[in-house]
This record gives C-alpha cells, structure tokens and sequence, in this order.
DNA sequence: TTCATATTTCCAATAATATGGAAATATTAA
DNA sequence: TTAATATTTCCATATTATTGGAAATATGAA
C-alpha cells in the first residue's frame, strides 16, 4: 500500500458519520446494507449520506452493487486488512499483538 | 478506545506531511527526533512542522520532551497499536469475513 | 404509461484545515 | 549580560471538506 492511499483511507475513516457507516458495513457483512437503511439507522439526510459513501468509496474501503431500485454497500474487507497491516508495518513498528489475521499477511510480505 | 478519539487518530494520520512525520518518529524509536531534524527531513517551515506536530500530540500519537534547548518528539506506540486494535475489531475482527483470519487458527507468533 | 420509492447530483453556504512569514519565547553559549 | 539557535505562537490567507435542500436520475409497481 503506498503512503497515498493509506492517506486517503484514513481520512476516508477520519470523520464520525463516515465511521459509523463504515462500522455499519462490516458489521453487516457481505450482504451489505441499502443506502436507505444506513439513512435511516444513523439519521442522514440523503444528500449527506450519498457524499459520504462516495469518499469511502473512492478511498476504496465500500463496494456498492446495484440490486433492484437499492444500492447495496458492502466493506471492502481486502482493503481495511491492507489500511491495518500498512499502519502495522510503518506506525506501529512492525508490532501487533492483537490480530492474527492482520498480522499474518504483514509478515508474509516482509520488508517494504 | 472511544470512537472520536479514533476519528482524532485517524485524522492525524490522514494528511501527508504528519504520516510522513509520525512514520520518522517511529523509525527513530524511543530516543525520538528533535524538531528540527524533522524539519529539514521533510523540507518543512518551522510553523507548518510545528502545526503538524501539535496535531499529532493532541492526537495522542507523539510525545514531546524538551531537551536542552532542543524539542524531542517521540512516537506514542501504546496509542498506535490501540488505533489498530480498534480497527482491527471494528473493521475486520470478530468475524470470519477475511479468508486471512479463517485460515490462520493462531499458527505462529505468540497470539493476543 | 403513470406513480411511488431510492439514490445521486447540483449547488451554494458554511465550517474546518493548512500554510508560512513574522514576532515571541526558550534555552544555551560566549 | 548579549548573541545565537530552536521552537512555538500569532495571524491573515488559502484551500479543502461538509452540509443538506432541491432537482435529476433510476428502478420497480400499479
């Protein structure tokens, strides 16, 4: 991961609502959420909402699928193990003790 | 770890010049960096360096010491790993969603 | 069709961050 | 002392981010 996109993902993750969507996603796994419902369950008018899924779309961190007239948002679970191990390797000095399955590929991938 | 004080973290980290700080503060370990070093590392004014630096002290991820008439900055590693520990519960531990966390039952390293 | 619902885009106002010169402060050396 | 160096604060400016109403777009339902 270069320094530039780990930027763009932490300031992607940087903001509260943005956050809060985020933890929502994960916690919702692959099948993901409608727009609707995250609006719904964090109280976000829908001009505001759309913004925010757009930057942590961009930032790659949400995935977003079309399914009828809902558009589903999914985490993108590759890129937040990517954020974990960069911040990892380079802001935690190589020291993790908690997550396996973040560590794991971070070791695997050796010096950078 | 409180959700705003991660949206702090994860905003401090978010901006280019104090990334590249923080990862300086890290490689330099516990003797830390004087400011000025810092500075002339990163081609940066005294006062744009000192702006980032006071965000990142405010963030919790460096501290500062003076010593002599120099300023020794050093990186908060507690507070780094406490960063990724939360994004690791929130974005990508306690479920079976990464193919990495499924297909390491906590083989190598000392675990937790 | 026509209507209802879901989401995004447009846009302008507002808010928050970043920048760096100059002055102020802190410390040591002479 | 006085001078020199290190760092921070002050402050005005510039840039970027956020907000949400209203209009536009997209899709399914009647």
């Amino acid at each position: 991961m270069k320094n530039k996109d780990a930027v763009t993902a932490l300031g992607a993750l940087a903001h509260e609502s943005r956050l809060a969507i985020y933890r929502l996603l994960v916690a919702a796994g692959h099948e993901g959420l409608a727009a609707g419902v995250i609006a719904e369950r964090l109280h976000l008018p829908p001009a505001t909402l759309s913004f925010h899924l757009k930057e942590l779309s961009h930032a790659g961190l949400a995935i977003s699928r079309q399914e009828g007239r809902y558009v589903i948002y999914t985490a993108n679970f590759g890129n937040a193990l990517k954020l974990v191990n960069y911040l990892t390797e380079n802001c935690c000095g190589g020291n993790s003790y908690l997550p396996e399955c973040a560590a794991v590929p971070a070791a695997a991938e050796t010096a950078n």
